[in-house]
DNA sequence: TTCCGCGTTTGAATCGTTTCAATTAACCTG
DNA sequence: CAGGTTAATTGAAACGATTCAAACGCGGAA
């Protein structure tokens, strides 16, 4: 069907025939424009105007080794928190001539395995991944293969990785700090699984709050993923125990959590603050419009994404080599009525 | 420095020398393992995992002169409505065993110009647009190249390409009626610009509700986004004015604005629905969870990717001369209590 | 024994760039 | 005007896969 091919595909031979000069020379014009007079330049791009040509990036890379892309791993993308540190990578990788390839494992090891996958076999320049399964092995083959790898937000404590992360315990603290402070005692944690580390160390600096504070309780539940239906769930439960046997204080390992389980207690006519306090991690954008304006932790998610990604360029540009950085930002308490009031 | 190439890259031709037969062999145990018989691919293999070949994309990519990648361009990645739409792409594509590339426009038609170059570069097998500026010659020098292209959502019109969309006339109409239904009259509908082809057609519904309705009024606003922030200066704009010349409702082209509108109701102390009545669209997840859940007008975001890339693929496969088809979706009203009550 | 056919395997050609050593042209300088 | 320098340009050799016509080996039929 001639439909199929109907351009047989200009490439720079076609251009430099029609502009008489060699294929390097056109190449150069494209590459190495200050190694070309002036007014061959000029025919050269007239010929790639009139023949339409595009440069064909899979022969480009093929011949460089280099892609002039970085693969972004993310962990759940309809969580805006991830949303947010993916636009702070584009926005820095992008403003240096790169593209990003956004993939997004939804927090399954095997899917963040057939992605790193394609990016090996793709070539990508560098990778910025917050693991989910057990990928150390696999990050150190793609490093040996001279990629620049930059962990993010998990396993920040791999010394061989440059990371960036924010100090969950810290954060935890914080949040149950806050919690007892506004008079609190019996506090729920509410999270998926301590195998992940955010919701290990968030857990763990909820204990360290707790165990300064005589006569405070921390108890853990573990509910099937960070997202609103699993946490809606677990909301009901709550409102279905008698009054004096649930938490007057909930800390959601992240707002989405903390978001379903409001919806719960809204619906079941439990009050927030007032009968049970409530308070999410991330401070993503809905936290503050959700029914009662939500108390969380703020991470500085753009952020993290921007200097994540500049790490990552520095180490594409410098090669593999250099220091490894580990910056560790701190997270911030955001009080609102789901915890006042 | 050495570290920059640890192992120089092995290639099909490393592993044909480790198992002792030609590249052409070890080409055909990877693609048409039939051809091969089962002593030689087991060798094949070993060597592959000795070695750790991992096949060079860009090189396989050249001389086959197809990607396995499709392009998807999405209007704003931070609207949980596009993140749904590219969930139900990915779904389908990575099904057949091809890979995303997923850009973010941000409503900017520089950034969407930029994209379609590099997907053009990239010599994606297909394109999936939401577009935002002037690109239908674009698309044409694309298909003209042997590029599939499928519209989502904007310029369904568009005879020459096959589209997804929804009946956003229907879902304007949908909304309004619903809020003249509940007994308001003064209605102000707020968007961002009705060069938006969604936002003109909501609003060409909401007139048409309107105009059934004896005594009801419209008004349109516009502001700066479809965001929350813009939204939340209007919302205090309408918080300011005297309670008599406010609007009875609100009706918001999409979710986000609705939010922001809402924030600044309830932080101004106009309430809702009593004051105000507030009406979104998209029904996006965090709709229901708002101060006061949030009715509006629901589209199936991700069936509508789902379906989009399924229109895709098969274009793709079938080469670019098959039927159009415009795959048109109703929306759905979902009635919450900041219209009830 | 020869010949045919079939299932495997081979290896050169190809895809479209970039790179780089070599060539040419043009211009100074002494 | 020869010799030297610089600036432009050339063209062939990669890069690493896939493809395909040709060669090979082997068993069975004649």
């Amino acid at each position: 069907m001639a439909a199929q091919h109907p351009h047989p595909a200009t490439s720079l031979r076609d251009v430099a025939a029609r502009a008489g000069v060699s294929v390097g020379t056109v190449s150069n014009v494209l590459n190495h424009p200050t190694k070309v007079s002036a007014q061959t330049a000029e025919r050269v791009f007239a010929a790639i105007e009139e023949l339409g040509f595009v440069r064909n990036e899979a022969a480009r890379q093929l011949r460089q080794g280099r892609s002039r892309s970085v693969g972004l791993i993310v962990l759940d993308i309809r969580n805006p928190f991830f949303t947010d540190v993916a636009q702070g990578v584009e926005d820095e990788v992008t403003a240096r001539l790169r593209s990003v390839l956004l993939a997004n494992c939804a927090e399954d090891a095997a899917r963040e395995s057939a992605y790193l996958d394609l990016f090996e076999e793709q070539r990508v320049d560098g990778v910025l991944i917050s693991p989910v399964g057990d990928v150390l092995d696999r990050l150190d083959r793609l490093r040996s293969r001279g990629m620049a790898v930059v962990l993010v937000d998990r396993l920040a404590s791999t010394e061989s990785y440059s990371s960036v992360s924010v100090d969950d315990v810290l954060g935890g603290r914080l949040a149950v700090a806050h919690l007892l402070e506004t008079g609190r005692r019996r506090i729920l944690f509410v999270g998926a699984s301590t195998e992940i580390e955010q919701v290990r160390d968030r857990l763990e600096g909820a204990r360290q709050a707790v165990a300064e504070c005589a006569g405070a309780t921390l108890e853990y539940r573990e509910i099937a993923g960070m997202h609103l239906e699993p946490a809606l769930a677990e909301g009901q439960r709550i409102v279905a125990l008698p009054p004096d046997e649930r938490p007057d204080a909930v800390f959601a390992a992240n707002d989405l959590i903390a978001i379903g389980m409001l919806q719960a207690f809204t619906l079941g006519g439990v009050s927030t603050p007032q009968d049970v306090a409530l308070i999410g991690y991330d401070d993503i954008e809905y936290a503050a419009a959700a029914a009662i304006p939500l108390s969380s932790i703020r991470q500085p998610s753009r952020e993290m994404g921007r200097r994540a990604a500049e790490m990552l360029l520095a180490e594409i540009e410098s090669g593999s080599d250099g220091e490894r950085q580990h910056i560790v930002f701190e997270p911030e308490l955001v009080a609102r009525a789901s915890t006042l009031g």
